[in-house]
DNA sequence: TGCGAGCATGAAAGCGCTGTCATGGAGGGC
DNA sequence: GCCCTCCATGACAGCGCTTTCATGCTCGCA
């Protein structure tokens, strides 16, 4: 910057000011400032300035996976976002208990952020006082926290909602799939188990728990034994509930091998509308981690500005049914292939209509 | 850091040696020091440090987007690596020539990180000469640039091993399937295409323009476009080989829905072995994202410390075929009971077995 | 013409560390 | 017992900025 002062005659507060854009700088000045630190190719370290700012020019964000669909498209879109408000993005990945206790042990570390975006947690009560204490605000992604700003879909009406569309189908036996995370990572599945019950609860249809297995997503034979606990029930379910679409493309990848026919014999609804449900057709209840992720964004540039402004604010984020061909109403005939199957489909979507 | 100082009873210096872990400290002090930053809840910022250290504790990654598979598993096995070096991991999406150009015109401020890795990008001579001139280290990932630090797989001979799979199972007329980004960002279409042509230019086969068609990933109907135009063809391909895993999906779906059996009629052949490959149980080329991002995290690592050492390492990256069900002989017969129904009708896992 | 207001600019003090150099004390060799 | 060495520690300068305060200038108004 010294260098940059000298080439434009100035000295280094003006320089300073030049490259801040504050208003107390000739029109003239200005110029010659600017130019000069073209032709000097400079930039103001980050580092020097945040030193006495004491703002990082950096926003934290703790994911547990960079592999999944929802995270990939979360960051996609806070990404551009940040970078527009001039703010580096830093990303911790978690996977497991090791990773996490470290995140948590070297927290205080991290005032090397204005903010920190945590995605997918389910805190304990002192890693939640941990992220109090930290001096920065704190976004919760993808999860309720109550009394911190929190960005989250409703997965209890979600899941609702979707079970209520196997109801209207005709559904009586209804399965539910869940998923127990290895790594202590909730995806909100005892949210979207509540809606489930709920929507059951509603319809009068008393709660089986023999209709709710649990696997691990990713893991076919662990979604293949489920299944098969499923189908060897006295009464087996006409239609399943998963959790996530990765885990009903492996029931119905499950149930096809087992040539029991979908959606005619099963119905399979998913969870996410991740891409893989458009190549499966699979109905789904969408959520858009798109959104999730660019209104967090714009929820920590609201509070990096605004200091103690509004720091309690949620947002839910909407979610909506996808009917695509993975659902039918019970004991479709097989027979009759898709004529019958879309007839009932577009029937189905008529009296149906209803995002959440 | 003097609180801490003070609450010990010794000077900064001493405290700041110790945190360091450097030697010259009484095991006495140490311990002194260490229990009242301990209960300070003290971390030395990385700021201060970097300002005169020169050192940033950043290592900059420049990714074309997130949502591929293959950046997902890459920045996964990547971090893990950072973090155990305690380098603090800055993400930087440049998805679109806005934000590409973005990206080159603020790199001066660049400097705010150790290292820089540059994941997928087809660079101009300009471009590469800024980074050049960007006073770190700069890996190229999954990108072959001479005489600079590259981690990337062998795409032609990778494609070379595809495509004598196919004509080893004695298909002469082979389609390829090439991807068109839309962004500017090249995954290897060339290179893949070159490995294509060479393996049947050893096979004594003249190039045929017609079987070489484009499409863009993640579009189905660009896709089924192509194919269709493949299938248009005095004589159609008996094997289509697809650029990237994605794409050979597509086409697999797009022939189903056109009632031919893969790979009784056609032959399908990807390149990745994403998990999508394994749902639909297709034959493809394996490449390990994963490996290609520790080896370059590692490299990165390498040059961070050595300095000037070693800077033009070349790191080649193994490929695989991985042999499943998608392809085998031409004309392998139809008829042949189980397979056929699997295959056939009810689509062996892959959910698209409906025609509309 | 003179004087105060207002504005552009500069000088200098840190921000929180690290690293160099100085200092003092303990230990070993003669 | 004395001197030299070595080691643990402290004082202090300075990394590259921002920000406060001081300064000098121009302008407007009386």
């Amino acid at each position: 910057m010294a260098d940059v002062a000298e080439r434009a005659g100035v000295s280094t507060s003006t320089v300073s000011r030049t490259l801040r854009g504050l208003s107390t700088v000739s029109a003239e000045v200005r110029a010659r400032v600017e130019q000069a630190a073209r032709e000097l190719n400079f930039a103001v370290s980050r580092q020097a300035a945040s030193l006495v700012t004491g703002r990082t020019g950096t926003v934290a964000v703790q994911v547990p996976t960079l592999r999944s669909w929802f995270m990939g498209a979360a960051l996609s879109s806070l990404a551009p976002l940040l970078r527009a408000a001039d703010l580096e993005m830093n990303v911790y990945v978690t996977p497991d208990l090791a990773a996490r206790t470290s995140f948590f042990e070297r927290l205080p570390a991290r005032r090397n952020a204005d903010a920190l975006l945590v995605f997918c947690f389910d805190l304990t009560d002192e890693e939640a006082a941990s992220l109090d204490n930290l001096g920065m605000p704190v976004i919760y992604v993808s999860q309720h926290v109550a009394g911190r700003p929190s960005v989250y879909v409703d997965d209890v009406t979600a899941a609702l909602h979707g079970t209520r569309h196997l109801l209207n189908l005709g559904h009586r036996r209804i399965a539910f799939v869940q998923t127990v995370g290895a790594t202590g990572f909730s995806f909100s599945s005892n949210e979207r188990l509540l809606g489930y019950q709920q929507a059951l609860d509603e319809a009068g249809i008393p709660p089986d728990d023999d209709l709710v297995v649990s696997t691990l997503p990713g893991d076919k034979r662990a979604t293949a034994q489920a299944v098969g606990r499923l189908l060897s029930l006295r009464e087996p379910p006409t239609a399943v509930f998963a959790e996530q679409d990765e885990v009903a493309v492996a029931v119905i990848w499950t149930l096809r091998r087992a040539q029991i026919p979908v959606p005619e014999r099963v119905s399979v609804l998913g969870f996410d509308d991740q891409p893989i449900a458009d190549w499966f057709d699979l109905t789904t209840v969408a959520q858009s981690p798109s959104d999730i992720g660019r209104e967090a964004g714009e929820l920590a540039l609201a509070l990096i500005d605004d200091a103690e402004a509004d720091r309690v604010r949620h947002v839910v984020m909407p979610t909506h049914l996808i009917p695509r061909r993975t659902t039918a109403p019970p004991g479709t005939p097989q027979a009759e292939g898709v004529q019958r199957v879309r007839n009932a489909q577009s029937g189905e979507g008529d009296g149906m209509a209803k995002p959440s």
